[in-house]
DNA sequence: ATTTTCAAT
């Protein structure tokens, strides 16, 4: 019998081996979102679904994520049609993907969001996906993803927490650290921080040039 | 210092 909560979590060592931030994340030639769906119908906000996808078929996870939005799957009545009671019916989407979406899904995404204003998406990402050259457009999509509303993370500690608790087949055993968990975490907001604000760090050298230091 | 990356065999 198939049991939906073993095929709706995570095993323990897949949610650590892919989500793992470290720099050098050698051989994961997969990535993996974890969603929550929220639905909101006036006042109330309500969780709707929760899951997990893997990329598939050389197809990137955050496509087949769209794939099942345009499919009706994930967030039904998105575009007000169907049932009268879906009329003015909002949705909100985070994820929390092992890799940050790379330039052309960033592009799918955005144009996708413009098309309904009704989602709104909030994306956590444990590693930046191609974003080490400054003029990488990995950089230039996620800027993209910003200019259309989404709100884009680094996970830390407590998100990883949040996720195990949520996503993984835990069995009652308490989210452990890995090493260095929280240095990388810094150190990738810190990076992100810079993709998503170019100029502040010429801003402050300008700023520290009037002030003669 | 350098290492990897939603594979391709």
């Amino acid at each position: 019998m198939i049991n939906k909560f073993d095929s709706v979590l995570l095993a323990q060592k897949k949610f650590i081996y892919h989500y793992k931030n470290m720099r050098w994340a050698k051989g994961r030639h997969e990535t993996y979102l974890c969603f929550v769906v929220k639905r909101r119908v006036g006042p109330n906000s309500l969780s709707f679904d929760f899951g997990h996808l893997r990329n598939r078929s050389g197809c990137h996870v955050e496509l087949l994520f769209l794939r099942l939005l345009e499919a009706g799957a994930l967030c039904p009545g998105l575009w007000g049609y169907g049932a009268p009671d879906s009329v003015g019916l909002c949705y909100s989407v985070t994820w929390f993907c092992s890799w940050s979406p790379c330039s052309d899904c960033s592009y799918r995404l955005a144009q996708f969001l413009s098309q309904t204003p009704n989602l709104r998406l909030r994306i956590y990402v444990s590693r930046l996906y191609f974003c080490d050259p400054e003029d990488s457009s990995a950089r230039e999509g996620l800027r993209m993803l910003q200019r259309a509303g989404v709100q884009i993370t680094v996970m830390n500690y407590e998100d990883y927490f949040y996720c195990w608790q949520t996503f993984v087949a835990c069995r009652q055993r308490v989210f452990k650290a890995w090493d260095g968990l929280h240095q990388n975490s810094v150190q990738l907001a810190r990076k992100l921080n810079d993709i998503l604000q170019p100029g502040e760090a010429e801003d402050w050298g300008d700023a520290f040039e009037l002030l003669g230091l």
